[in-house]
DNA sequence: TATGAATGAGAGTTCATTCAT
DNA sequence: TATGAATGAACTCTCATTCAT
């Protein structure tokens, strides 16, 4: 009666395939780059045979562009949850969202997304642009939303919004940097909180003395 | 009949060949990666033969590595330089430090060098701590005496100067990634001078607004 | 319709394969030595592509290892079983031995290894020991326990038995490399029964004439 | 002045060239075969330019001939001298013949060429035929001479000289593959006089007891 | 449908040979 | 004439992709 015998032996978890995959994939990929990465290796990491990769993506610049789409639309929801909890002075806002912001690149694998992403801009600029017009362009309009509203309230100073947005980023982005650069550099590791600590002082208050 | 053979098939170029050859290998890393870039396109960039490559750099990895050195090295000594040039305020210093190294990535093609060893520190652990020592410890000796300097003389507020450094020089890598990666995506271009301005103002002067 | 697609293109055949591709390295080695052989040549000879060698065998040297290795396990047993049969006087004992070891040689195509293995023992030192334990030595513990059985027992005179084995065994060495390099230089040919019987006239009773 | 200053840097010795290639080479064939075989390394043994090389032999293949022909006419030469000396009993001429040779292996690197001979006839047949014409013929032209005088001046029984002669010669080239092949794998090393005296007493007088 | 053996284009590398100097 | 930089064909090896099973 080879019918009663219970479920065949593949199709155990077809449906969740595409997740495992994207996972090995996206560890392997951040690891060693687009070019080292091996499909062998990111198959048998997803415990599946290298052919089966094949069933769910057309070929390997596909899976790493598959890899990145749906580590980023995973982020941005939250991202853009956070954003609308617009409560509260702008200074708190902006530190709300940089701490939000830095607690995820210090926990999650998912950091190691940026850092691909600007890896391998050169050989794939439609990723670039994704990322550009899916991230970037959030962000700005997050930031820089913050920052006029700041200003149009009088909490924050006339600044150049249309650039400071980046220079307000841009501590988040060396995070990233270090810890998938040169994490293993630093022998007294890397203090995210103490990080984010300074960078909000400087971007507040900035280094400047007061005169009494 | 001195017409008669014209120029002849190559050249012998002992001396000059290895900075074709770096140069040319700088251009196609940066571009491609380490993984994606052929030595055969290196050769022919730099106007020789495939093998040829193989007189002056032992392989592929090898040539990389001095790629990243020669590009550094040529780099370093101009920093020093500008590091001892320490008279006036440390306002003014840092000023100095910060536009003088943001003139050099809008400027110089060297400024895909960082982005290559971000790019490929996975791979070249080597290469990274290179990095690392090298530039990195540099950079934070020079911004983080300043930091000290100013704070010492009451030019400064009392920040924490241990990782305020990162924070000062974050900007500065980002215009790095603009440059490299997004570029081709800002329809607008990028506006080094504004961005660098942008940065100070935040830097010196911080976002809040003070009160009358 | 059945005839419009003819046969695969190719056959999966993972247990004959690597058998197939033994024989096929074993041919082109003996042929031209382990530099001048072709994994291109090899794969051709096997029916495969050059890429499919790489699934069964790391790398030129290791096929070439493998081989050899089995090219050798396979007589190594025979030749023991050979020994074991040890009924008999100790002259007609080594004439037994002589002979079965010509008629291989004569007949088998793998008389070739002993052949590659001192050619290429300068390149492959691991190669060349694993012979001497393998086969030297089995074949020096074969024949000179015959020799001091004979001398033991009074068949054969005090010979130094030490250094005999080698003499005893030097034709068969000659045999197989008359075989594989003057065969073509002799107009007459190489008649292998001729040559053990010198050979096994001049062992036993020497040149030397008897007096009456 | 220019002409009083002394020998032109190169012209040194351009008389002597030849020669000292052709050492250099015979000793990096012997040491790794002829495809492992380096021309560069060749030429830096001799203490040439690697371009000079062929200002004295067309190309890497006729530098091997010239190489194993230059070595055995040196050799050839002493044999025939040798041969003449035919004073005596046949049974003192053979011993003194083998002994002579024997001396000659052990002593010198020439005898490097006979493996290489066997090792590249496959790829030089030739070479092959060369060594047998030149070599192996005479040689059997000498030793199957001295056995028919034997055996017809009552000294040796009658035996097959058309094929005696080799079994005569095998020991002395078990004694060159010895040398050549496993020298390192012996613990004890290999005492050339032990195995000559070996051959002689077997090769006189066999095995065989003599009842009383 | 899942597997992994087989493919084959293409990469890095070597080196005999040539030829500008 | 001697040199060694430059060449380029040819080799080993890799791995994304296909397809017989």
């Amino acid at each position: 009666m080879p019918e009663l015998s219970a479920q065949p032996r593949w199709q155990r978890r077809a449906v969740d395939r595409p997740q495992e995959l994207l996972q090995a994939a996206l560890a392997e990929f951040v690891e060693r780059g687009y070019a080292a990465t091996r499909l062998d290796q990111v198959a048998r990491r997803a415990g599946v045979s290298k052919g089966s990769l094949y069933r769910y993506y057309q070929n390997k610049a596909e899976l790493f562009k598959a890899v990145v789409r749906s580590a980023l639309i995973a982020n941005l929801d939250e991202a853009e949850a956070l954003a609308s909890a617009h409560s509260g002075g702008s200074r708190e806002l902006l530190a709300a969202f940089l701490t939000a912001f830095t607690r995820r690149v210090s926990e999650s694998a998912l950091s190691g997304i940026p850092k691909l992403v600007m890896a391998e801009a050169g050989n794939f600029p439609e990723i670039a642009r994704f990322y550009f017009d899916e991230v970037i362009q959030r962000a700005r309009n997050l930031i820089q939303g913050i920052l006029e509203r700041g200003v149009a309230r009088g909490e924050f100073r006339n600044v150049d919004t249309d650039y400071a947005w980046r220079v307000v980023i841009a501590p988040l982005m060396l995070g990233i940097l270090w810890k998938h650069t040169f994490l293993a550099c630093e022998p007294g590791g890397f203090d995210f909180e103490r990080h984010l600590r300074s960078h909000l002082d400087l971007l507040l208050d900035g280094l400047a003395a007061r005169e009494a």
